[in-house]
RNA sequence: GCCCGGGUGGCGAAACUGGCAGACGCACGGGACUUAAAAUCCCGAGCCCCGCAAGGGGCGUGACGGUUCGACUCCGUCCCCGGGCACCA
């Protein structure tokens, strides 16, 4: 055996003291004894232990990961293997968002097919993620372009169509040209495709297949007070796109009906403002206008003109910046309250989709109805005051600022209802209009029903069938899955592909066996991942979607961690789906989520990564210089979770050199050997031995306390480098032996454990190098005493008048007294207050002294 | 316009309940090792001023004001950046 230095103890130093930390050859070596034992990763089905379900959003296979999925699955990673060390029954596991348009672009572009283009995707992203080292269970990974796992949409598709919660209407719908295809409203961002963003999004007619999520909206609304897990901004967003609004309907009667009715039903908020009213309001597209232009034909291009304005305001996606334009119909409608004959104007600032697409216009107590009756010069007429909560001051009603629409308001010039409160008007009037049958109290939502037929091939097929003789008749369970065919030509546009597939299209009414066609249209790729978090419990399973029992074991899912962006689209649809599930019995529990993450985008130069700024950085380039660990450490490190990161690749370099610090330590000081490698750690420690036992201590409790609440593992990193920099600090203690060889295998046993869940490669190798056994992964995490941990001797500052002035050594549990004493015996203290008048002292023992002086 | 985040050294950040601002890392400077370099190890460092130096003083967390013995932290007014919503009746 080679000694080195001279100095060196043979006792405490071992000769690979130079040797470089390469991470491949380590990386490979694990890789590969993971690879050969599947069921390290994998949860257990029965199990006496608490479970832990975490879970990332599944990616969409574009080909290849970039650092946002790093990020993402560092996140998920770490807190699985924690979670897995503190003894869980941990699901942990992975799957592929794999149906989707980008799929047959590229089909266009390399003349691949989806299925192949697809299928290679994943195996690319597997691959990475494998050399990665993620601790998924793949034995229930799930593709959802698969017929196993797409058949069960098909199957809840007819469940909903039997409940009643799938349906086919003809509606206006928004059109990607683009994409070539529908999307639902939730896809369509400021009048434009979520996927394409510089493309208009069109309106058609078009039948469709819709979900009836507005059924659930009360609910969706109501349960996002028991996610006390969700961050706030996520349920914001949710409620604000639920839109609920209580109001009610009225109905205002034309003088000369038309074929579309003989009343126009407004949607109004403020019914206690209806005697205020001076107008009606139509949207362009409301279905009396039809009838309005036809007895006034002079107005029909001024109500194309005002449509035309409406369109153009959304595609700007700045609606509140148009002039309020409208014409005057000739029209005349009666306000059944008061029997008032009001003008019946058609506007552009009423939207169709909205209420009832009429509203009552009360300029006096509205800002958009007051805005437009000034440009006008309609009549204002107040019918609300604030209300008085002393004696008035002076005689003779005060006239608000107009608009006044306060809801703590009193009525006045309202017939019957003067004097109400605003609250006991809206009641009352409410309920006299469902009396006399004019109108009742009604709750509006922005959320609509979800649209789910997209005009594409690569989604799963609608199991619709189209008889002459039936109509439309749901495919039997029976005959599920609707296989969606190969070698489908999907180089022409408009219309479904599978429409031009005859072998597709045509089939046989499972009525009556007569000709029919199938439903041509596919689903909304959101289907597929609105319930794919249940499948991984039950991945195998061909009989049902996923057994009940194990669904009730593992939901609801204890923590979900993904992108912001998420907030509502995919949220909203499993938060739905969920209720579908429970009312179909299959599910207990009434939310999918128990706590969400929502962490930050991943940044680099100022701006997002992507292909246009030309600033992404590739994970394989990373992990090919720095190694898959060093990248991961890296995610968690340079900034809090929840907070954009800044990529910046010298950082990446400054994890590397850290975890090869770390493994020069181990592979210097690993005495496994040693015959007092295993003993105990001594009760009694020397000076120096103290300081490190101390500071591993402080350590553990540190790292335990990032992982169970605040999740700022930048923090813990950086509490493992202070650890790891004390170790190096304290070579010279090690080499005099004042270091019991006990607690060296104590320090690097505990520092290993503790980085195992951000750089697993490395910790596994280390583990063995200790001389360890079995996986890193299934030892009971640290714990940590905090008598060892705690300081003897503390340094407190003293301050004079909020300055400070000097630092003073006081034992840790020094008491007032104490420390007052130690801050006057100070000689720097002693000189600040030299001939002063002590006014007060304050001391916060453990923290500081202040001595106040004039 | 409304609702959330955020604004701290040259840079990423830390300071968890009002108690030493800048932990940790990057970049930088110096030293050790080396024929030399790389790698590694050690030391230094917010800014400004005084001093040859040891050291001392002042300023400093987007701006201004307030509360307090004491404010990155609490309150008020405002500015900037990012995100969400926005004619929703």
């Amino acid at each position: 055996m080679a000694l080195m230095g001279s100095d060196d103890n043979p006792v405490t130093a071992n000769e690979r003291v130079d040797e470089r930390y390469d991470p491949h050859p380590i990386e490979q070596k694990w890789s590969a004894r993971w690879e050969g034992d599947p069921a390290l990763y994998a949860a257990e089905r029965v199990s006496t232990k608490k479970k832990y379900y975490v879970l990332e959003m599944l990616p969409y296979p574009s080909g290849a990961l970039h650092m946002g999925h790093v990020r993402n699955y560092s996140i998920g990673d770490a807190l699985a293997r924690y979670m897995w060390m503190r003894g869980y029954n941990v699901l942990h596991p992975m799957g592929w968002d794999a149906f989707g348009l980008p799929a047959e672009n590229a089909a266009l572009k390399n003349n691949t097919p989806p299925r192949a283009w697809t299928l290679a995707n994943i195996g690319n992203m597997k691959a990475q993620m494998k050399r990665l080292g993620f601790s998924y269970d793949w034995a229930t990974e799930t593709a959802t372009c698969l017929p196993e796992y797409y058949r069960w949409n098909q199957w809840f598709f007819l469940k909903m169509v039997e409940k009643g919660l799938a349906y086919r209407k003809k509606s206006k719908v928004n059109w990607c040209p683009e994409c070539a295809t529908v999307l639902a409203n939730e896809q369509v961002v400021d009048g434009c495709c979520w996927r394409h963003e510089e493309t208009k999004v069109e309106i058609r007619d078009l039948e469709q297949w819709f979900l009836r999520i507005t059924q659930y909206a009360d609910e969706l609304l109501r349960d996002l007070e028991s996610l006390d897990g969700w961050p706030e901004k996520v349920k914001t967003m949710q409620r604000n796109w639920i839109g609920r609004s209580e109001g009610a309907q009225v109905d205002f009667t034309l003088e000369s009906p038309g074929p579309h009715g003989a009343k126009i039903t407004v949607f109004t908020t403020r019914i206690d403002t209806i005697f205020g009213a001076t107008s009606v309001q139509l949207a362009p597209e409301h279905p009396v206008v039809q009838d309005l232009i036809a007895a006034n034909p002079e107005i029909k291009d001024k109500v194309a003109e005002l449509q035309l304005e409406q369109q153009a305001a959304k595609d700007a996606g700045d609606a509140g910046a148009v002039e309020k334009h409208c014409v005057f119909t000739g029209a005349y409608a009666t306000n059944p309250f008061n029997g008032e004959r009001l003008p019946v104007w058609v506007a552009n600032y009423i939207l169709m989709e909205y209420g009832t697409g009429a509203i009552m216009s009360v300029p006096a107590h509205d800002e958009r109805d007051y805005e437009f009756a000034k440009k006008y010069g309609i009549e204002m007429r107040v019918v609300i005051l604030p209300r008085r909560t002393e004696e008035p001051t002076g005689d003779g009603e005060q006239e608000p600022v107009l608009p006044f629409t306060h809801e703590d308001s009193m009525l006045i010039n309202s017939g019957e209802f003067n004097e109400m409160s605003t609250p006991d008007a809206k009641a009352a009037m409410a309920r006299l209009a469902e009396q006399k049958g004019f109108g009742k109290a009604t709750v509006t939502y922005r959320l609509k029903d979800w649209g789910v037929s997209r005009q594409r091939y690569w989604g799963t097929p609608i199991p619709m069938v189209y008889c002459e003789k039936d109509g439309i008749v749901p495919v039997p369970e029976s005959q599920l899955p609707v296989i969606l065919p190969d070698n489908v030509d999907i180089t022409q546009t408009g219309g479904s592909p599978l429409s031009r597939v005859p072998a597709f299209l045509n089939t046989t009414c499972p009525k009556c066996g007569g000709p029919a066609r199938r439903e041509t249209d596919t689903m909304d790729t959101f289907v597929d991942s609105s319930w794919y978090f249940y499948r991984y419990t039950d991945a195998q399973n061909t009989n049902a979607p996923f057994d009940p029992a194990l669904a009730a074991y593992w939901f609801p899912i204890d923590q979900y961690i993904g992108g912001v962006e998420h907030a509502i689209l995919h949220l909203i649809y499993s938060r739905f789906w969920t209720k579908v599930m429970r009312d179909l019995g299959l599910i207990k529990n009434s939310e999918p989520v128990e706590r969400l993450f929502t962490q930050g985008m991943v940044i680099k130069d100022g701006a997002k990564m992507s292909k246009n700024k030309g600033n992404v950085v590739s994970p394989d380039d990373m992990v090919a210089q720095y190694g898959a660990d060093a990248a991961r450490l890296y995610s968690l490190f340079a900034a809090p979770p929840d907070r954009d990161l800044d990529w910046q690749e010298q950082g990446v370099e400054g994890c590397f050199r850290f975890l090869g610090r770390v493994y020069r330590f181990v592979t210097k000081h690993a005495k496994p050997q040693h015959p007092e490698w295993r003993a105990g750690v001594p009760a009694e420690l020397g000076p120096e031995a103290r300081v490190l036992q101390r500071k591993l201590h402080q350590t553990i409790a540190k790292i335990t306390h990032d992982f169970d609440s605040r999740w700022h593992f930048n923090t813990s990193i950086a509490a493992l480098m202070e650890l790891s920099n004390d170790l190096y600090a304290a070579e010279g203690a090690i080499r005099k032996g004042t270091v019991p060889v006990p607690l060296m295998a104590q320090l690097q046993r505990t520092l290993v454990q503790l980085l195992a869940p951000f750089a697993p490669y490395l910790m596994a190798e280390l583990w063995e190098t200790l001389g360890e056994r079995g996986t890193l992964l299934k030892q009971p995490w640290p714990v940590f005493n905090p008598a060892l941990a705690k300081e003897d001797e503390i340094e407190i500052p003293v301050q004079i008048n909020g300055k400070l002035r000097s630092r003073i050594m006081v034992s840790a549990d020094a008491n007032e007294e104490a420390a007052k004493e130690a801050a006057f015996r100070d000689e720097r203290v002693k000189a600040a207050i030299e001939g002063k008048t002590i006014v007060k002292v304050i001391i916060v023992p453990g923290k500081m002294v202040n001595i106040v002086v004039k």
